[in-house]
DNA sequence: ACCTGAACACCGTTCAAGT
DNA sequence: ACCTGAACACCGTTCAAGT
């Protein structure tokens, strides 16, 4: 068989589904797809490529179009977007906070532009949006009243800062 | 040589500083100690367990005595003292959130502790403990204005609902 | 109580060579 | 462009047997 990168994105995934994290090995993929482990390389330099390749997909599949708002409900909006996108595969959070940790600033951006726009300076821009998705991050097993209760928290925190 | 339970966990903290959380398996300590790998399955029942005996330790090492003060400052120290404890070891913050996902209990106690002296419900010492929690662990390689900023946000939220 | 020796069932990665 | 075959340098874990 022969497959394209986003052949093999595409299986990641359902192996991801299937089987979680811990069982998404180059070689399980690789023999999942009939192939032999090396040629993975061919599509990626490497697992820590591939793993954000697919943390990439699944938060594409779940990106809604941008709407105008007060800063607030916005921010409440890509939290939750976010929440949405990772809960819907296997061991979601997990992935996405492993890719976050080789890349902050591509998850962070969204975040900390809406905090800019609400007249955050650079420095709180920052570590809102930091804090606000390892908020995320964390709260992938908890209820949404949980997880309602913590982005409260926060956001109340912030706009006592920006009104 | 012949070692005990505490010795291995001297050495593994030794390993960890030296070479950090990736180089830390289970043959390179036992190499590192001159004995075979399947000899620390005496002392620990597999290497997560290594893990949060390391983790104890380290935070042991941290701990402050109690004191008496109002519940925004002893949240306030406590995150502190845990940053602290967690920044003098390389890798500390990864090891200290990959033994919180197998034992959040053990972390968030106290925290959950303080919150609810201050009158806080069940629901939100929890969720709060637990962001608090998240906040320390994601702001380690971050400069202290910045965790301080970040531990202030939420603090105020906190206040809001508390009091 | 603590360790050896040896095995089992895996990993990620590289690379010359093939089509 | 994509894959094979085979190797390299590792993992965590188990367990009978030794002292």
């Amino acid at each position: 068989m022969r497959y394209r990168r986003d052949d093999v994105v595409a299986r990641a995934i359902e192996v991801l589904d299937a089987h979680g994290l811990a069982a998404l090995s180059m070689r399980r993929l690789a023999g999942d797809l009939g192939v032999q482990a090396g040629a993975l390389y061919h599509h990626f330099t490497n697992k820590d490529a591939l793993l954000a390749a697919i943390a990439d997909e699944i938060l594409r599949r779940g990106r809604r179009p941008a709407e105008i708002m007060a800063w607030d409900a916005e921010l409440h909006l890509l939290c939750l977007g976010l929440r949405d996108a990772m809960r819907r595969h296997r061991d979601g959070a997990a992935l996405i906070a492993h890719v976050h940790r080789a890349d902050a600033e591509a998850l962070e951006r969204p975040l900390r532009a809406a905090l800019e726009r609400a007249g955050a300076d650079a420095d709180l821009a920052r570590v809102g949006a930091r804090t606000l998705l390892r908020l995320v991050l964390a709260h992938e097993d908890a209820d949404d009243a949980d997880f309602a209760l913590g982005l409260g928290l926060l956001l109340d925190g912030l706009r006592a800062r920006l009104g």
